[in-house]
DNA sequence: TAGTGGTCTAGACCACGAA
DNA sequence: TCGTGGTCTAGACCACTAG
């Protein structure tokens, strides 16, 4: 057995995807066509579509089929541009939906960034974000309203750093950034729609004003096939 | 099936290994001997695993057996400290083998980089680097030896930006970093002595000089589970 | 040489999605 | 209702590692 049968189905898949016969969006034939055309059983085949699936190059939705990956946005969190703006000027389409919005106690952790006492309200905001009609990110925000009172009632499916610039003249200034590469929790895949366990990308922003003071504290889910992303240190 | 099995079994190791009673480094019983306890078939059992690989928990090498994950490190690029200085810092032990060191041709994206023609000498060096004596990271870097005269004659096993401080009085100052969630390549599983496909964390770093010119290019390949990154955006 | 994970067969039933 | 992926059984042989 030098290389195995699972290979030569990756890069067959792999060689329809990069020569674009294939095209970002397309539907694969199901796992027992694919079975049949090739005369492998289902196990050799999901072996080589989750390695293709780890490569970033398709993903599979629900029960519904496995599809060709679009290509990933860049993220350059450093620029302070809003996901509308740099998923639209990179040519995708992005929307926004919320899925929970309320008033919750601090936890410790909240609370301590936050320089308030742990109990205290803080606005929670959950909220899915699709590029291209594909859920690619699952946002999970606590918001200090004691700097931006009256934040709540607000349209929360709108960009953030708008409302701040519009309604208290604020910007995103200082960041903390953290980046950790792994699977995503239960909770953050149910939202995508795919099956627990997937490969993933979690980030922790830290977002401050030119105080200094925590403005939000922001918990990213990706999809890891979604995104790429950049910085610049300028020292 | 509402709960599928592996999730039992992803529960029970997953609570095993965060009540710390398999500690860091200890080798989970085999694939057969869980089969045996459990009574599952090893599909179901390699289920489990696999997921609790993804949440980065576990670890396997070669043919040899599941291993509890380390902690991971964490690499923050801007503060500029060396990989050994961050590693010790942390209370680990880096180390760093030297797979191999000549002078090529550059190709197109290098040569653009450093403004010097396609196919001038740059130096290609190829390390793969432990903590507490498990491979993490295979990196690949081209350094503009114009910048850089005789570099191929020092230990490159040694910290680069020890080197430069020593030899050229040089510090890393800017750099563009690009980091991208997928699979492992080929080449880069296999000088970790992993299995081709498992998830890794690639980082893109451009390192200029004080005058703007790219020292060195650098390719990294970490294994997922061995690294966080944490960034600063101070503007 | 014995034991490990890596690959693979040939089935089966279930839960969810689309029509 | 039917097709999809999700889960699972009960085996088998191979390739590599360790002793």
């Amino acid at each position: 057995m030098s290389t195995p049968h699972y290979h030569h189905l990756q890069q067959y898949f792999s060689d329809l995807i990069t020569s674009q016969q294939l095209v970002s969006g397309s539907k694969l034939p199901s796992e027992r066509e694919i079975g049949e055309q090739f005369k492998f059983t289902r196990v050799t085949i999901r072996q080589a579509l989750k390695n293709l699936e780890a490569e970033g190059l398709i993903y599979r939705q629900n029960r519904r089929g496995w599809f060709v990956s679009p290509a990933a946005v860049i993220y350059h969190p450093a620029s302070h541009l809003s996901f509308n703006l740099y998923v639209t000027e990179q040519g995708f389409s992005p929307s926004t939906e919320k899925l929970a919005q309320q008033i919750e106690p601090a936890n410790e952790r909240i609370a301590q960034l936050m320089n308030i006492p742990v109990g205290n309200p803080v606005l929670y905001l959950h909220r899915r974000r699709y590029i291209d009609q594909r859920p690619v990110l699952i946002e999970k925000m606590y918001i200090n309203q004691n700097l931006l009172p009256g934040i709540e009632e607000e349209d929360l499916t709108e960009s953030l750093s708008q409302i701040l610039k519009r309604k208290y003249q604020q910007e995103y200034r200082d960041m903390d950034l953290s980046f950790k590469s792994t699977s995503l929790p239960a909770h953050a895949a149910n939202d995508l729609g795919i099956a627990a366990g997937q490969p993933g990308l979690q980030i922790e922003r830290i977002n401050y004003t030119s105080a200094k003071q925590v403005l939000e504290v922001d918990y990213e889910f990706w999809r890891h096939d979604a995104v790429t992303i950049n910085i610049a240190i300028r020292d």
